[in-house]
RNA sequence: GCCGAAGUGGCGAAAUGGCAGACGCGCUACGUUCAGGUCGUAGUGCUCGCAAGUGCGUGUGGGUUCAAAUCCCACCUUCGGCACCA
């Protein structure tokens, strides 16, 4: 605050108040479902209910305001709705740390969130909002799990989690410090806890295909690696001698060229088999091993990277090609929950299984030959392609065909199937917590696990929660909760006490907002089916595969169940980068953290929101500087100036029956006029906020200098440039332009009026700067007509005096001529 | 390690094959003022030159082109994401 000096000469403070007060009155952003116009759904990632809307909030916020506005100002009824997110862990922190119940915490701060929201001058229409704690949103969560349970799109499962024995409860993985638990230091180990689940997937091809939406690319690849895809076979091993129910053991390999190759295989310590195939002589050290690998957390697990751990289980199993027994391993570098949990070891052509036959002297046999191969020691494995070597039958084939061929084999002897593995997982929606959405499901000793009715909906959260200092879920000792009646045989049962992840919310929040009273269901098919998809979604980019996959897999999901008829909700996305203060990240710890209110107390959400929009592009984030505020002040100052009316009362006529009335000054006023609003208009489409600024500057600079031209103005004229200047601007500084509008005697409000046109012939240059080049260097610049010949244009630059200078002893080889722009002269 | 984005004045940046530095900040000088701030006018990439002007300049090195900040190749740096995915 202190490099700030700029003062504004108006009062923004009793201005913004005054239209803020008049457009709520008048409900002048009342959004109606029954407006003919075309449709327009924009919509901005709803906040965290933390309590404070920070500078960060009005960066994600404000342009997507202005990007509204200029839609509604083209002619679009546009929906641009707000709400909030307002279930989550800090709520119960805050009730654990301060005795709050977190239902009181959360609606105090969303009472400040929406007084500091609504400072900002924003277009929401506040009939629309949202809140997702509250039982009329979060009982269609539920309604939601129901439909997906039916589908056997909900399931429960053993999953493993961060368990802390003193708290008794699963910790997120940010809770866990240094392998301890953040709370009581406790170690934390991984333990299998019944959990339930969202089969997303199911949808994981169909989330792969991101040909119906315009998404940054750069999300669209993060999604697509999030998935990760991956073709191979699916293989067993023979395991019938061993005499155990499990005739065979199954791997899943990208590389069954590679097969000849394998000298090992390797099982997750956590899989069910491990426990089988332990043979008695192995049992203690395997056991050791696997209870090790538990309380192995992954801070754990990271710091000993590249070290490849594993004992031998005591068993073989064979390898069905060439008949050799293969040991089997037992190793932590294998994951339980990507492919079949096996691996079949092949370090010749993996460096993971290079590593690890290296540290436990396994035998290294290379099956695809690298080019002049010649035998011998290996360095590392050879990945690449090859010939097929020691693979029987199929040596000397490329091993891009031996893939081939040998997975046809394979699929015919009955020893395996060509399979798609994927790297996603199925959505953990469980948390063993009290400020969230209770799942629907009561468990019975008679009847199992019985789904609450629709018509017993909404499962309630108590009120009479009593929030503990231990870390378990308060829904768990409340007895009250706990114990109910089976809906099917009416016997005593108990209800679940997992909540849902609050991605769930978000992942339907906007089908909400286009019937958010709507209490037959969770939204009125009509309605959704007139403002859905959203057609422009903004939001930080670190939402780029949670919220926005489980968005999309909720949207598939529910045109499936046949809700939807359409299966993309965001059909265009835009992520604004982030603001950052003193070169850092803002946080409370570093104390750099901007607050927004006392700059609008100062200089006014305009000027705040122009200049969150100035300061650079809006996908590259920046830094907040209170100097850089100060220019748009000081503009915004010019501004106020040149629009009052009074300001162009005191300045000179011209007489309009003049024949010279009509000038060479007006001719460029109008001229910069036309250029003016199509380059405005293009940017706001674009999210080119900073130059779309940029070119209101020049324009307004252009202004002030015509005021001050001495034979005096064109009034009607002028009237009409700052008449358009006031509408481009009303997006950006919406409070501004209104006063100006009004003052001006423009009926009320500048906000439903259209956008200038701009007539592109109006806006051509008659005169243009020719630049001249000699070797693709400039040596002159020269002022011609627009409409020149190249003929002419080439024979001018010959003619230019520098030029001819530089043609002295040269002979002119070519001449290039680029319409409108320049004429190089090459020369040798 | 893999995937992705970015690197331009003192600073935020503009220009996406055709005038590098629009617009803004800062700075300098002058004017206004008792003074400071504000405000106004002019200047402001570096180099040499009294000057007209010259040469250089968009992370580094190479290439394509009449012409490259922009396209291609290699490298360096910074940021973001993923990280034993078989």
């Amino acid at each position: 605050m202190t490099m700030r000096t700029t003062e504004l000469t108006y009062n923004a403070r009793e201005i913004e108040k005054k239209w803020r007060g008049r457009w709520e009155g008048d409900k002048l952003y009342k959004v109606r479902d029954d407006d003919p116009r075309p449709k327009w759904y924009e919509l901005t990632m709803y906040p965290y209910t933390s309590g404070d809307i920070h500078i960060g909030h009005w960066y994600a916020m404000a342009p997507s305001d202005a990007h509204a506005r200029f839609r509604r100002m083209q002619g679009y009824n546009v929906l641009h709705p707000m709400g909030f997110d307002a279930f989550g862990l800090p709520a119960e922190n805050a009730a654990i740390k301060r005795g709050i119940h977190p239902y009181t915490w959360t609606m105090n701060n969303i009472q400040n969130m929406r007084r500091q929201l609504r400072s900002m001058g924003t277009v929401y229409d506040w009939d629309r909002e949202i809140v997702c704690c509250l039982p009329e949103y979060y009982k269609w969560n539920q309604w939601f799990f129901l439909k997906f349970y039916e589908a056997g799109l909900a399931y429960r499962a053993k999953a493993p989690a961060n368990w802390c024995s003193s708290c008794q409860t699963v910790l997120a993985n940010e809770q866990v410090v240094d392998g301890k638990c953040e709370r009581c230091s406790t170690s934390v180990y991984r333990r299998d806890l019944e959990q339930w689940f969202f089969r997303i997937t199911k949808y994981a091809n169909e989330l792969l295909d991101v040909s119906k939406i315009d998404w940054p690319e750069k999300i669209k690849i993060m999604q697509n690696n999030w998935i990760g895809r991956s073709e191979g076979v699916e293989i067993s091993f023979d395991l019938s001698h061993l005499g155990l129910e499990e005739q065979e053991i199954s791997t899943f390999t990208t590389r069954i060229d590679t097969i000849y190759g394998v000298t090992f295989v390797v099982i997750a310590p956590e899989h069910p088999l491990v426990e089988k195939l332990t043979a008695r002589e192995h049992k203690t050290e395997v056991e050791a091993y696997v209870q090790q690998a538990r309380h192995q957390t992954e801070v754990e697990r990271l710091s000993t990277e590249g070290e490849k751990t594993g004992v031998f289980t005591g068993s073989y199993c064979v390898n069905r090609l060439n008949g050799e027994p293969v040991p089997i391993l037992v190793a932590d570098y294998v994951l339980l929950t990507y492919g079949t949990g096996v691996v079949m070891g092949v370090p010749a052509h993996d460096q993971r299984d290079f590593e690890f036959a290296k540290k436990h002297n396994l035998p290294i046999r290379i099956v695809v030959a690298p080019p002049g191969w010649q035998e011998g020691d290996m360095p590392q494995a050879y990945v690449g392609e090859g010939t097929q070597v020691n693979s029987g039958p199929f040596n000397g084939l490329p091993s891009s065909e031996g893939k081939e061929r040998i997975a046809e084999h394979v699929e015919r002897m009955g020893w395996g199937k060509r399979t798609v593995s994927y790297r996603l997982r199925d959505w953990l929606i469980s948390r063993q917590r009290y400020w969230g959405t209770p799942i629907p499901i009561i468990y019975c000793d008679e009847c199992g696990t019985v789904p609450v009715p629709e018509e017993d909906l909404p499962v309630l959260l108590p009120e009479d929660a009593e929030f503990r200092p231990t870390g378990e879920s308060p829904l768990t000792y409340n007895q009250g909760f706990v114990n109910t009646a089976c809906p099917r045989c009416g016997r005593p049962a108990r209800s679940e006490t997992d909540t849902m992840d609050t991605f769930v919310d978000s992942s339907w929040y906007l089908l909400r907002y286009a019937s958010p009273q709507y209490d037959k269901g969770p939204f009125d098919p009509q309605v959704v089916r007139k403002w859905l998809p959203v057609d422009q979604y903004t939001g930080g980019a670190e939402h780029a595969v949670m919220h926005l996959l489980y968005a999309r897999f909720f949207t598939k999901a529910l045109q499936d169940l046949g809700l939807l008829d359409f299966d993309e909700p965001f059909l265009r996305l835009y992520n604004q980068g982030h603001i950052i203060a003193q070169r850092h990240k803002m946080s409370k710890s570093r104390g750099n953290v901007i607050t927004p209110d006392p700059y609008v107390e100062e200089v006014g959400a305009d000027v705040v929101r122009c200049y969150l929009m100035f300061l650079g592009p809006w996908d590259q984030g920046g830094e907040w500087s209170d100097q850089g505020l100060n220019g748009i002040a000081r503009w915004m100052n010019r501004v106020w100036e040149m629009c009052q009316p009074e300001t162009l009362e005191s300045k000179g006529d011209k007489d309009p029956n003049d024949s010279a009335f009509w000038d060479a000054w007006d001719v460029t006023v109008t001229r910069t006029l036309h250029q003016t609003i199509r380059r405005v208009t293009t940017d706001l489409e674009k999210f080119k906020f900073n130059t779309a600024i940029a070119t209101l500057m020049e324009y307004s600079n252009h202004l002030r200098r015509v005021l001050e031209v001495p034979e005096g103005v064109n009034k009607p004229l002028f009237r009409d440039c700052i008449k358009s200047f006031l509408l481009l601007l009303a997006p950006c500084a919406p409070h501004i332009a209104e006063e100006m509008w009004e003052r001006n005697g423009y009926p009320y409000s500048i906000h439903n009026q259209h956008m200038p046109q701009w007539d592109d012939a109006l806006a051509m240059d008659e005169v243009i700067t020719l630049v001249v080049q000699v070797n693709g260097k400039v040596r002159d610049r020269l002022q011609v007509p627009a409409s020149i010949t190249a003929e002419e244009a080439k024979s001018l630059a010959l003619e230019s005096p520098r030029v001819k200078t530089q043609l002295t002893n040269a002979k002119v080889a070519n001449m290039v001529y680029v319409p409108g722009r320049l004429v190089n002269v090459v020369v040798k």
